[in-house]
RNA sequence: GGCGGCAUAGCUCAGUUGGCUAGAGCAUUCGGUUCAUACCCGGAGUGUCCCCGGUUCAAAUCCAGGUGCCGCUACCA
């Protein structure tokens, strides 16, 4: 009966805050996927999970006050969640892996000795310059006159003890992997790794650390941790029990026939991950799968732009069948998109509540209207029936291609086309004329029941996409199980002639545009309002802020945004501060006007200048405006 | 500065290996219909396919150059 086995994967998200509508974009894919692959018959395990470990959480925590396994606890497992998150989503993976549960702890350690015990893994060092109080490396470029940038003190030579991996012995069949076609796609993207990566030279890989310990350590080595790359990407073996007791079924599932991945992971993905995997000696994965991303305004979605669009808040509302649906038919899965609010209430209400909801509702109204509810067995087919059952009929295999190649945005237009075309046939047909003489019985009956039998294909083909509304559609138009199954959205004339149809609520409600905009933007604008948190008076007084006159600005060097202020502070002795407001400002336009600055920052060095503080302007959107003072006020003046 | 991506209707975008009289949806507008969620059906449009060269019988598509946006990165303390 199974087609075999399937295994996909989305990437493992960083709990280091909550997830956005990006990666709920990534996930619900990799679900369409998988649930598409199960209707079709075959045995799929579908992965997800969390990637936590590493500094950032480390350091998160500690401003909490927490313990990282306290802090990560919370943002997965607590209330909304990322676990939350995917219940509401209808998220159907069969596993769910954390980096901190103990079977990938155990078979990390196994893969990263078995890997060192190979030769591939091998002890070096970083040399740089070591700041024995801030427990930093750093390189000479980062210096500011061979000084800590930090705090400022002598720094000496040193090298900090890391594990590297070879990656560079397995450049040649890596670069032998990605031209193979099927493997990386979309195909533009292998170029991109071959120019940017193979080409000039792979390097090998750092892939321990001992200045931090929130990680897997090294069990033969015990003041190192496994950095990144062996720990996270590892995830999608151990998750099926390789090198650990938990799972046993590697050998049924491995290799992946997909793992899913956004753009900026693809080249850990279609480097780093197969020459992991030549290194163990396993079979690579079949294919890589670089999506694009979710655009707000042309611009990246990020926390600092407040530009962050919530899945709960759009699921809660219009319902997490319509936000799936939206997902996956609006945008190319391999290229960006523009997310908007427009888009999605404009893309609900044509497509899904006039187009398809409502010729449920016509459809299902009709044969109640006319019949009681049950059709009659009696049947009249005529040419005009020809076109719909022939567009019906063959959807499944138009929808089977784009499906196979993860083109989800034209299998759905595909889908909808049919639900056109049966919104016309009514038109043709006009059954309300039918209606009004006993002796169009039988051809009556034949057009309903060449309308319940559309919907009934495309709402078959729609379960990966919405399955909860989908299954609401199958008991209004009296589907039974068989009339359900992937096999039979490819005939036409399954459902049983006398079906019985049954009136349900509306399935997809329209929206009031210009409301919902306006409702939405009030409810994004309190959102956006950040949880700042709080600091101590003591805190702030640390931060010395003096007016200062601009005595010289001018551009710096082959830089786009820097510009290097010479200041008057008062003291005496020119103070020079580089300001990234370039693209905002011109620097004579600046001379002589009253600014304020932070002076006791540490200098920092950048584009070869050194920078003493740091001029104070204010940040929207993206814009850069300085915070210009009232001239009465005299350099050297203190803030307070 | 380096690397990469993109540029097609008012808007969002399709246009696989050159064959297009350049399309779809939304929005606009005119007409039809009443079974239905004020929905559905039909008609009407609008384009220097960013610019300039080149290859070709044939270029939105391929090549060179230019312009404009965007992403990553070196530097926005």
């Amino acid at each position: 009966m199974s087609k075999g086995t399937f295994y996909i994967t989305t990437p493992i998200y960083y709990p280091s805050a909550k997830l956005h509508i990006g990666h709920a974009y990534c996930t619900v894919a990799t679900d369409t996927i998988a649930r598409y692959k199960r209707m079709c018959g075959y045995d799929v395990l579908f992965l997800t999970g969390t990637d936590e470990h590493g500094q950032k959480i480390e350091e998160k925590a500690r401003e909490r006050g927490v313990t990282p396994k306290q802090f990560v606890d919370e943002i997965v497992e607590g209330k909304g969640g990322i676990l939350d998150l995917w219940q509401l989503m209808n998220i159907s993976n069969d596993r769910f892996i954390r980096t901190t549960d103990d079977y990938h702890v155990e078979s990390i350690q196994k893969i990263f000795k078995q890997m060192y015990d190979k030769g591939d893994i091998y002890k070096g060092s970083y040399k740089g310059k070591y700041c024995t109080p801030c427990e930093s490396f750093w390189t000479d470029s980062q210096l500011i006159d061979g000084k800590c940038p930090d705090c400022g003190r002598e720094v000496h030579e040193a090298e900090e003890e890391a594990y590297f991996f070879r990656l560079s012995k397995y450049a040649d069949r890596v670069q032998a992997l990605l031209e193979t076609p099927g493997f990386l796609e979309p195909a533009s993207r292998v170029n991109e790794m071959i120019n940017n990566f193979i080409k000039p030279g792979l390097e090998d890989l750092c892939v321990s650390r001992t200045s931090f310990s929130w990680g897997i350590p090294v069990t033969f080595d015990p003041g190192h941790v496994v950095y990144v790359w062996v720990d996270a990407l590892s995830n999608y073996i151990t998750a099926l029990g390789y090198a650990n007791g938990k799972y046993g079924d590697f050998e049924k599932y491995w290799p992946c026939d997909v793992h899913m991945v956004g753009k900026e992971i693809v080249r850990f993905h279609s480097i780093i991950w197969p020459a992991m995997l030549m290194s163990l000696e396993l079979p690579l994965p079949k294919k890589v799968y670089g999506h694009g991303w979710l655009l707000l305004e042309g611009g990246k979605m990020s926390k600092s732009k407040g530009n962050i669009v919530d899945p709960y808040l759009l699921a809660e509302r219009y319902g997490v069948d319509t936000l799936r649906f939206f997902l996956m038919r609006e945008f190319p899965l391999g290229s960006d998109g523009n997310f908007s609010n427009e888009a999605l209430i404009s893309r609900i209400n044509s497509d899904l509540a006039n187009d398809l909801g409502n010729l449920l509702s016509r459809t299902v109204a009709m044969v109640i209207k006319y019949f009681d509810g049950t059709l009659p067995k009696e049947r009249r087919g005529e040419p005009v029936d020809d076109e719909l059952i022939g567009m019906a009929g063959g959807l499944r295999d138009v929808f089977e291609h784009s499906m196979e190649n993860f083109a989800t945005q034209s299998a759905l237009i595909e889908v909808f086309k049919v639900i056109s075309r049966a919104n016309k046939y009514i038109d043709e047909t006009a059954p309300w004329i039918l209606a009004r003489d006993e002796a169009n019985r039988a051809r009556l009956a034949t057009v309903m029941y060449n309308l319940l039998e559309t919907i009934r294909i495309t709402v078959t083909l729609l379960q990966p996409f919405m399955p909860e509304s989908c299954e609401k559609a199958f008991e209004q138009i009296g589907a039974s199980d068989k009339d359900r199954s992937w096999e039979n959205a490819g005939t036409f004339g399954v459902l049983d002639a006398d079906v019985t149809v049954r009136k349900g609520g509306t399935l997809f409600p329209r929206i009031d545009m210009e409301k919902e905009l306006a409702e939405l933007e009030k409810m994004n604008a309190q959102a956006a309002i950040p949880a700042v948190p709080p600091v101590t008076i003591d805190e702030f007084a640390k931060v010395q802020m003096t007016v200062c006159k601009v005595l010289a600005c001018e551009n710096v060097k082959k830089s786009e945004k820097l510009l290097k202020f010479t200041l008057d502070d008062g003291s005496g002795i020119p103070r020079q501060i580089l300001s990234g407001i370039a693209k905002f400002y011109e620097p004579e336009q600046l001379v002589g006007k009253t600014v304020v600055a932070c002076t006791n920052l540490p200098p920092r060095k950048m584009m070869g200048e050194e920078s003493n503080g740091m001029i104070i302007s204010a940040e929207k959107d993206g814009k850069l405006n300085l915070l210009i003072l009232d001239d009465a006020i005299p350099a050297g003046a203190l803030l307070c």
